[in-house]
DNA sequence: GTCTATACATCGATAGAC
DNA sequence: GTCTATCGATGTATAGAC
């Protein structure tokens, strides 16, 4: 670092790459997550195109910022959803439908971490490492309410991309797959019983 | 019709057409679905660009047409796969391990029909009739094996989509999520039964 | 440090000659 | 039916003003 990062200068840089960032996810509500030009996002924070390289490589960096951006805001999504209640199943019910939730809230930024909706694009190693970070917290989380076999971790994130992923395609909006997790949830609980007594 | 579909003109058209979509499907497991260039598409089969619009209204008409093609070998590769065994059981892990497979066979087929990898184009109405079409028949299979409630169809397909999802995310070429099949299938069979018992 | 101006290659698509 | 020429838009990159 050749400034410090209190800075008035650094702080200014700081706050017009959040404020790039902030209008990148506007644009792609707008217009899609794989139609975002550079030109159009600088135009939306008062530049150029060129102008953009100054707080970015180039568009796949973008795409990291709001990649790692996106798993870091499902981690607070998350924070405090899916603690153990009375039974596991009453935790996973909540965690399921808070991820639901998250994925419906936003159609860009669920294509964005779930998908691969960018053309070209794949997460850099540090914006991967973010939600590898988020998923060694998902793994901890399910242990703790007794879900250990790394299959049965499989299968229960199959079930919650399987429900997001329909839900997005066939009932944007609505609540069609949403009102499913409880029968989901008791379906996945009454296997690791069944599991447990063999 | 201007002219009799068997005339040597109307047959070398459709020729024509055939080879330009085998030429796309092999360009795009090359480069990925999204990247599809018609100018590279042309030169595969011995055209400039323009000439493209001779056989198809533009990329999108080739996009639909591909997607029309992918619901279409999927009901040719489910056919025979998904008929009622000894017991339902058996039935549907057959019928789910082939659609896995289906999935598995084709990265970019299976972007193109189940996920919205490609930006700005969605199926037309034709092509979308032919995915409504074999739906149709994914809804009628579950009917013969005793799923009737449109709750455990949903759920069903929620699965299989997630299943599908995980392994072309997370394990491309791998088994890591189609050897849960079976354990699923039991998890969701018993999910039945425990409806059928209230 | 930050920005404007500009050049470059590639894309889908269209007009019009033949 | 196929082509050349061309358009507008795009992402990338560099030069240079201030």
């Amino acid at each position: 670092m050749t400034t410090a990062g209190r800075s008035a200068v650094a702080r200014r840089r700081l706050r017009r790459t959040e404020e790039i960032i902030a209008a990148a996810w506007a644009l792609a509500e707008r217009d899609g997550i794989a139609s975002l030009s550079l030109r159009d996002l600088a135009a939306a924070v008062g530049m150029r195109a060129p102008s953009l390289y100054e707080y970015f490589d180039g568009k796949d960096a973008i795409h990291d910022a709001m990649f790692a951006e996106g798993w870091t805001a499902l981690r607070r999504h998350m924070e405090g959803r899916t603690a153990p209640r009375k039974d596991p199943t009453a935790a996973l019910i909540a965690g399921t439908e808070a991820f639901l939730d998250f994925c419906a809230a936003s159609l860009p930024r669920y294509q964005l971490m779930f998908t691969r909706a960018v053309p070209g694009w794949e997460p850099g190693e540090s914006a991967y490492a973010v939600s590898q970070s988020y998923y060694a917290t998902f793994v901890a989380d399910l242990a703790a309410v007794g879900v250990v076999d790394p299959a049965d971790v499989d299968l229960f994130a199959a079930i919650g991309a399987g429900l997001a992923a329909q839900q997005a395609a066939n009932d944007p909006g609505g609540d069609r797959y949403r009102r499913l997790v409880p029968a989901a949830i008791a379906m996945f609980v009454h296997h690791l019983q069944e599991g447990q007594d063999q």
